[in-house]
DNA sequence: CGGAGCATTGATGCCGATCAAGTCTCGTGG
DNA sequence: CCACGAGACTTGATCGGCATCAATGCTCCG
């Protein structure tokens, strides 16, 4: 028994018994793995082609209502138009907590942005042990890691129930033919990834923990500004676990840093409950992890 | 005696010996950029368009006998034919050990590709902390990280002489519009390059100092493999500090771990040339570090 | 109200950083 | 051709930051 991925959805049915490769996890995933297993709903019955029309209606959202839209397409480009006769643009699909988006292994079909919501993208190697490569939030794309072998490296799992959209890749790029901006856009969104993962390559290879911390922190910080959320007051979505998982840290070491950071009064944190109290002191603390 | 280097081969003979510009590298750092930071050529001065025609021809190599070709396009793809009239491929450039083929700042203009020799491509945070991003060989793209901001991210400096083949990025998006296979091409390269720099945040994050220093063995040795070079026998161009900075370790812990597989009888290891003696003895101790 | 997952905090130990000394290599100039 | 010196590498000794082990508290939800 295996969990059902929006990836099956999108292929209109669960395969037999794909061979899931042991996904012994060390500390992390398991849990997640598991609740995303006994993900409840039966998505099938969402699926365009065996949805009756009115509900597809339903399910395909309007670009220009998107609250990603001007982080999902090149400005000025007109989805409506473009996408008209092929349906590339608002396929949204519901996602609940725990519940994979796609998981490595899987044939590579659509990106994703997220809509509402939030996931987590893991690395898994031979040995089961995890590496969470990003937590794309509303706008962010996920997924670019299947184009170059047409196979899905990552598992993508939601954080929280949320809303992401599919865009099908072959699409896409036969869009991309006749349309600099658009072609030039996913360059730009591939490389700004690369960038960004190299950031957290600097990170991981030479801070320490605080910084590492500090530097997650704006991160996050500066991603919900761009969003028009406040930068000084927010929700951490994931757990400590997740968070040290991503920083090459182990959760004790999260609870500690943050800890620390609450008696240097640089923030106030209960929970997931984060308040950035001194920004200035917190950019000091760190070498400034660039971001998106 | 030394073992052949990647560039001997490449040029059929040893050159004699250029003037080396000295590469003074302390903790690295620091001093590695200030030395690169006076280099003396100007690259753009050898941009096709301020370069005499004789002095272009001269230089213009044909792709058809390049050895980086199969890495480079597509397979099957006619550069005579494309870039005939744009004068996009065979834009050759000589670089000497230490000097930039760019450096972070600098305006984005050019994929470049190495065809003899190697180089690395460096982070540098608001600190000045380094991290070696990567160790682009013969065949490997450099300068992805440029697209997303039209500013380049890093710099990429040479570990030896060597050759790399300009690709002006305009020319080639351009060209990519009516091919779709060019188009898909440079997908993949993004793509895989953002794989590669996952599974190495998973070294970063999860692995111990040997499981990384094999991993980086193991990488090494198979992108020698694919080129038709021993994947026993090699020479590494880089110090003991650039595989540290590279892995997140410093130079003696990297020293220190070479030592143990050597005692372990695992490799033979004399200053930079490295022979692996068990491989599969090499394959057991590493959570495996995904390569191209 | 109970339980499961999540978080905090403390105690201890180990890996790798840091500091330090000495060797080797190789390019340069005497 | 040899001597010199700078950079590269190795190896040892010590230290410290973070992992690990362990116990307890908190929170949310059925």
């Amino acid at each position: 028994m295996h969990s059902t991925t929006l990836a099956e959805i999108e292929l209109g049915a669960p395969r037999a018994a794909m061979s899931l490769p042991h996904r012994a996890a060390g500390r992390l995933a398991t849990q997640g793995a598991r609740a995303a297993a006994e993900a409840p709903i039966a998505w099938h019955a969402q699926l365009p082609e065996s949805t009756p029309n009115a509900a597809r209606a339903a399910e395909r959202n309007d670009c220009e209502h998107c609250s990603s839209r001007k982080f999902c397409m090149p400005e000025g480009f007109d989805t409506k138009k473009a996408g008209a006769q092929n349906g590339v643009f608002g396929n949204t699909r519901k996602v609940k907590q725990g519940e994979a988006i796609f998981r490595a292994g899987e044939p590579f079909k659509n990106l994703y942005v997220a809509k509402v919501g939030s996931c987590k993208t893991v690395a898994i190697d031979n040995d089961g042990r995890e590496q969470i490569i990003g937590f794309p939030i509303a706008g962010e794309f996920i997924g670019l890691d299947g184009i170059g072998t047409g196979v899905h490296a990552f598992d993508a799992v939601a954080l929280e129930d949320g809303v992401v959209c599919a865009l099908p890749f072959n699409a896409l790029t036969e869009m991309s033919e006749h349309d600099f901006s658009l072609r030039s856009h996913l360059h730009k969104l591939m490389s700004r990834e690369l960038v960004r993962e190299s950031a957290l390559l600097m990170l991981m290879g030479r801070m320490t923990a605080l910084e590492r911390l500090v530097s997650f922190l704006l991160n996050i910080s500066k991603r919900y500004a761009q969003r028009g959320y406040s930068s000084h007051d927010f929700n951490l979505r994931m757990t400590r676990d997740e968070i040290g998982c991503h920083l090459g840290l182990t959760l004790e070491t999260v609870s500690r840093s943050l800890s620390k950071l609450s008696s240097l009064g640089l923030v106030k944190c209960a929970g997931k409950q984060v308040s950035i109290i001194d920004m200035a002191g917190l950019e000091e603390v760190s070498g400034h992890y660039i971001p998106h």
